[in-house]
DNA sequence: GATATTATCTGAGCACTGTCAAGTTCCGGC
DNA sequence: GCCGGAACTTGACAGTGCTCAGATAATATC
């Protein structure tokens, strides 16, 4: 806060500042020197706490994924209390999911973008999701809750995180985007689409 | 061909060099100036043919989206002339739209990335799917054949999209990307979750 | 309390980018 | 033959990521 010669925390204030930047202009607006300059500090300063332009974005990314994961946590806790049964609780989450998306786009996109993060290398999905993501945990146990063959629940798992994924996908940055502005219906649409998929499951 | 002043087709060298690129380099490395060095013209000549940068890469896009298009519109035919009955044909463009998203990943990535491209701009599903789509359109229309109840319908093409290109997305750009190397674990992967979602479907 | 250490920040500078304005070369139609 | 316009070039500007050699301030040591 003072104008003196060493910041406090400048890691934290150009992540805020990138956050907001990100938010309001997109994420090709993100510039280390445009950073530093809105911060007050001079062109290089980043690079004491950042390696690169592309770290400094992959910690964006986990913040984004860590906003994500509780995101899903609170309507996983929600869900809970309300005492539905595991499948509305199930799509409680991935509803969840989806509005997230919607509300903070460019935060849903950067979490899943590796060229410049580097998410989650390596993940088993049944074991391997990190312990700090307990939203995402939590989505798998609910899954584990529904699908009561072992053999099966990867597979339910990877299935559940799709229809959410793909959803969100295709609200943010595919043809349903025009749909993206009206959150009333992109909610109506998610609880439809998350809550009965009567589609295919004809062949054995 | 010759080294003369003009160069007889640009657009059509700088989009096919654009396109070695992204594949070799990722996204991340296209520059104008670079493909303008590559065809052997000067910097500027690019602007030419092509608004800017970003007139380009949306150029490139419907490229990829054409070719994903017609992957989806080859694996329909073939499933329809091997007879399966409709729920083999809607996997079957299921488990393509998946492979061509873990067989060219820049490509995929870069069809459904609008900060540069800017595609299908409002769109309604049933009827506003663009009439050079086939493929989708197929897709589109292998539902229908599936759900009986119009008022589904709709929700039944969204949920099928979405499933499909929420798995593709998770393996390219997200915590399946680890398995998307083993084309074949892909491959029974996307049979096994497009084919039987025995998840959710509980609630009324 | 003075001194050395170390983390933090500055400044100049390089190679690169996208883009614009103004010239040059070439081709097709009169 | 000429001439208008399309295709392309030259030159330049502002902005970027990043490196490196120093300056400065906070902290640890005595």
């Amino acid at each position: 806060m003072p104008a003196s010669y060493h910041h406090g925390d400048l890691r934290r204030a150009l992540l805020d500042e990138a956050g907001s930047v990100l938010e309001s202009a997109g994420i090709g607006a993100l510039s280390l020197r445009d950073l530093a300059r809105r911060v007050g500090v001079s062109a290089t300063a980043p690079y004491h706490h950042f390696k690169n332009k592309a770290d400094l974005a992959t910690a964006l990314a986990d913040d984004a994924m860590a906003d994500l994961d509780t995101a899903l946590a609170d309507a996983a806790r929600r869900a809970q209390s309300s005492g539905g049964h595991p499948g509305d609780r199930l799509t409680a989450i991935g509803v969840a999911y989806v509005l997230f998306a919607v509300d903070h786009p460019e935060r849903f996109r950067l979490a899943f973008r590796p060229e410049m993060s580097a998410p989650f290398e390596g993940l088993a999905l049944g074991d391997g999701l990190p312990e700090d993501l307990v939203g995402f945990r939590q989505l798998v146990a609910v899954v584990q809750d529904l699908v009561p063959d072992p053999k099966r629940q990867r597979v339910a798992a990877v299935g559940a995180w799709s229809i959410a994924h793909g959803l969100a996908a295709l609200l943010v940055d595919g043809p349903l985007r025009p749909l993206a502005t009206d959150r009333d219906a992109v909610r109506a649409l998610a609880m439809s689409v998350l809550a009965a998929p009567d589609l295919p499951s004809m062949p054995e």
